[in-house]
DNA sequence: TTGTACAGGGAAAAAATTGTCACTATGATA
DNA sequence: TATCATAGTGACAATTTTTTCCCTGTACAA
């Protein structure tokens, strides 16, 4: 497991928040979970982009910080299921005004964010 | 600069949302103006922890994105002024509802993240 | 004269994150 | 029999982000 070289810093409730939902997948493994989408599978599925590694990571992490729980069925093949707490619940308003904001300003958002990826090309 | 080689993928408003306030201290850089600490010294002061070089960028890339405006008064020493433009503006409540939820669990938070930090250093 | 504050940039290294590939094991299916 | 889906892990590589260090140039203060 990694350790971190350089400490955290916890001082206020946003560096709370970024702790656990800094991650490239995080917040759409939330919003995918309480979806109903709960098997690593059916996650990966819906989010191709990902490799499977990193998503049993994030998983990991968001179950440590108790924001999903997992629930292994002694099956086999193997099945698991995620689903969130009562805690990662509470997470639901934050996240959706998350995306209400970047759907709100999806126009404006493309373009700003398309000049700045050019200029990195043309730069070249 | 910099150029990717792992595309964006922008499907949804979450992920334009994470494009741009995706960065270790945009959110307190977007605070810390809106409280009025407007100068990059000023900044620097409020967040020690980072480097100085990754405050101009990640300063850059917000004004890039459209959230602060920047202005340069042709003084000397240089004075340079760091503002929410209007959209930026839109993005504090968001901000806002991110912080409360972290004040709000703050307790918890610092548990499973102290947890899950000591687990990293004694798997050494 | 020396040192400081100011804003900023280039180069390169370090750190952190994410991705790739190969492997475990087992039952069902073709 | 060979193949696939399933969940997961270890070793390692690639990518991205952040830090470190050194540099510019000028006014002001000690």
């Amino acid at each position: 497991m990694r350790v971190r070289k350089i400490p955290l810093n916890l001082n206020c409730g946003l560096d709370l928040v970024a702790e656990v939902l800094y991650g490239k997948w995080k917040i759409r493994l939330l919003w995918f979970i309480r979806e109903g989408f709960q098997r690593p599978s059916e996650l990966q599925r819906k989010i191709p982009e990902a490799s499977r590694r990193v998503l049993h990571l994030q998983l990991n992490e968001l179950e440590a910080h108790g924001l999903v729980s997992k629930v292994i069925y002694p099956e086999v093949p193997p099945r698991v299921e995620y689903s969130l707490t009562e805690f990662g619940q509470t997470l639901i308003p934050v996240i959706t005004l998350l995306g209400q904001w970047g759907d709100e300003h999806e126009e404006r958002l493309r373009e700003v964010i398309g000049e700045s990826e050019s200029e990195k090309t043309h730069l070249l």
